[in-house]
DNA sequence: CAGTTTTTTCACAAATTTGTGAATAAGATG
DNA sequence: CATCTTATTCACAAATTTGTGAAAAAACTG
């Protein structure tokens, strides 16, 4: 007999995708996500073509039309998923972005500039000359730091995925 | 008893203080934090030695005993507080890492470990045939890619902290 | 613009998280 | 060892989040 798992055939089991979005989703969670909109994305994420309709989802997941709707507005405004709605029909498809990671990235940076100007108010309120204000302004410059250095390594992992010539290793990461 | 502010540093306003508190607190509650670990993360961070006994935070704080130590173990867990028991002392003091936010990232890193398992998983189950197959492996190979240079990204930011004015690149925006 | 289909909104129920008070355990001191 | 202090645990109440069904709104078709 031969192997039961032709693991490079185009025919997916069915019952392990759908426990690996649970298993990814779960995953997702427990580093901040919606519980839905963590089940909405990674369903979309194994989808062939990258784009799902709501109908779909809401199928696939079993959860109501408006448990889509809340979730796939979520996933747009960080940046994950783009709405797109082809001539002709009346569904809504919802598609990964092919840089979905650089643009998740991106939204964190504006969040890092709030925390900064968050950070420059401890700074007055405690004094520059105390040693809790010094701490709290390395804490800012640490944001400041990450705001600038994470688009630089973003573009490293576009350019890293793109240009898959042939130096995997031996990278100095220092030209932007 | 007897251990009051020296004379020459500057004068916290305790309400000022406080507000901080409150907000930077809510700050890092939009980035995951459970509401109670990041007001007692914040009030340790504020405090002049950079350390607390919990009877201070949940004086400070107007909250229970029980939700510091609650709080504590959480911020224990994930390495951005350490306990420290003077010998002789009956009191614990709770003190952020001078490394804290590198332990924090190095955190990361193992759950990056995980996901890039679960990720391993999902591929098998897709196929590593068909384009939803590849689009996971591309999201495993992403987190790999910060497993890997997110140490790195922390080693600079060590370097530039610990006082390397002239970095290697014409790169630094402020001075110290 | 009427007729469909699809998406969104909203009040409410279910589930989860969060914080408290009281009891218990752990630890130091005389 | 008795006693005091501090930290943790636990059951429960309060608060927040999450998901649903039904109704309304939006969008495309003919």
């Amino acid at each position: 007999m031969s192997e039961t798992t032709p693991s490079s055939a185009p025919r997916p089991d069915e019952q392990a995708v759908a426990r690996f979005v649970e298993r990814f989703a779960l995953d997702l969670t427990q580093g901040g996500f919606p519980r839905m909109a963590a089940r909405v994305f990674v369903r979309v994420l194994v989808s062939e073509d990258g784009a799902c309709t709501a109908a779909e989802l809401a199928e696939s997941l079993g959860v109501s039309a408006a448990a889509v709707s809340g979730a796939v507005r979520y996933l747009i405004r960080v940046g994950l998923l783009v709405r797109e709605r082809e001539p002709g029909s009346r569904r809504d498809h919802y598609r990964v972005r092919d840089d979905m990671w650089y643009e998740a990235f991106a939204r964190r940076d504006e969040q890092l500039g709030g925390w900064e100007e968050t950070l420059r108010q401890g700074v007055a309120a405690l004094g520059v000359g105390t040693r809790a204000g010094s701490r709290l302004d390395e804490t800012r410059r640490f944001f400041e730091f990450l705001r600038v250095e994470l688009p630089k390594l973003m573009d490293r992992w576009r350019a890293q995925r793109d240009g898959h010539g042939a130096a995997p290793e031996a990278d100095s990461a220092d030209s932007p």
